[in-house]
DNA sequence: TAGTGGTCTAGACCACTTC
DNA sequence: AAGTGGTCTAGACCACTAG
């Protein structure tokens, strides 16, 4: 609860942490990010499920002594976050990150011909070691720290399509190397390790196909393949999660929208 | 001037196209969209220069004969899409098109050591022809409208980076292949054929380099290269421009953001 | 100090969904 | 008809910039 009565600001929030994406050098957070901020927390703790009903603007700002207009600009936040879905008429509900909408947010690689349906997943391994580098770097962590690795091939519609290489923190998600693992990884992230990634930076190139990685993907060793390294990222930031894709394009194509 | 005087709505602009982002198929236009339709004609007819200082939200709202707010958000989005650039205690400038900005905008390829620079341009032929069946699809052109062709090399610090195919209606853009052209060109179709880009659509794939493009890059042939196909949109939602780009990635990439 | 965009409020009405 | 999010207004104050 936010300890506001009046229109006037609380000092104190002024010098909370802020490290989210509109970071400013000097301190001063609008109510509005205070109140965005106290809705992810009560969301990522779990005080409404996936799928719930939110309570109403307006019940909602009367519980949080603040206006509607304010209530409504931090839901529209979250809804930019994907944390929310908004219908008009129906209400505010928190996102399933199981959706097919999750397909078009951090899957980008779709069949040239056909619908774009969300592909399968088959672990290739699993394994921990040291932190290399370029993950030390990518993922601000001491070159020391221990990393697992969890090595799977991606199918559409039966045609193998992707191998990724994932590299997680050990800190950060003990002993996932051991689990069963999920088809959508983020998913799996958020509610047993309460890690929720809410944007992605890739670096794309193209290469030659290694033989190991041909043969996986049923083509040739020299084969064209597509690398995206991809960093996850926290609504705050942080990056939690280094993911490397060789992608085949002679079928499937990788697709970017510009804005 | 919209018409306007209270709070009721304008029956007559709900029938208006609505082709923008988001469509709706039933026409009910918010005000705040009439508002930013009428600015960004005034924009691109040349109301106002690039760079120059708009009057302040309070005036416009009063010329327009709508609140404050509206203004603000009719304003925000045209932000969003880069017609304008906002800034606290000094107000709204009309957005010039050929700043930094852009480069993040549409040009998503980067060395992978060093700064990211805008690239230099050299023209390596134009040309015109019929549009064949991918330029027609892409574009929404008739098959038989003809289409001029521009080929250039693009380099980061004097190392050559990227071909690019530039497909163009000969309808929309008269005589182009004609002109002395200048890096930009974004720039020049706004400026000179009035057609403003302000977003696109990329699919990309990983090919091996033809001995011609291997040439032009400095590299062999069937080395592996970035196949990058963009189609340019307008406010609209308008496909005007293709283009066709191979990018050399053993010293570069591609980046994107996914959120 | 004056002027700008940015935030916040309070309240009205509209469009959409469901009962 | 009731309840939701979406739009619109009117007015206040705050933070930032510049003379």
């Amino acid at each position: 609860m936010l300890k506001r009565g009046r229109p006037q600001r609380d000092p104190s929030a002024r010098s909370a942490a802020d490290a989210g994406e509109d970071a400013s050098p000097v301190g001063f957070r609008p109510l509005y990010r205070q109140v965005r901020d106290a809705l992810i927390k009560r969301i990522v703790e779990g005080a409404w499920q996936p799928g719930e009903l939110l309570p109403s603007e307006h019940e909602l700002a009367a519980t949080m002594n603040v206006s509607q207009g304010t209530m409504r600009k931090a839901l529209g936040e979250l809804e930019r976050d994907n944390f929310v879905i908004r219908r008009q008429g129906k209400g505010t509900f928190v996102a399933r990150h199981d959706e097919a909408r999750i397909l078009f947010q951090f899957f980008r690689v779709a069949p040239d011909e056909g619908d774009s349906e969300f592909p399968d997943s088959r672990i290739v391994s699993t394994a921990t070691r040291l932190a290399n580098d370029e993950d030390a770097v990518t993922l601000k962590m001491r070159p020391t720290s221990r990393v697992a690795v969890i090595e799977r091939l991606r199918s559409i519609g039966n045609r193998p399509c992707i191998i990724e290489r994932i590299i997680l923190p050990c800190s950060l998600f003990p002993r996932i190397e051991k689990r069963r693992l999920p088809n959508n990884l983020y998913q799996l992230y958020r509610s047993d390790f309460g890690v929720t990634i809410v944007r992605a930076k890739e670096k794309l190139k193209a290469v030659l196909a290694t033989s190991h990685d041909g043969q996986l993907l049923g083509m040739k060793a020299g084969a064209p393949l597509l690398s995206i390294d991809r960093v996850g990222l926290t609504a705050e930031g942080r990056p939690v999660e280094r993911r490397v894709s060789m992608c085949r394009t002679d079928i499937f194509h990788y697709f970017a929208e510009l804005k």
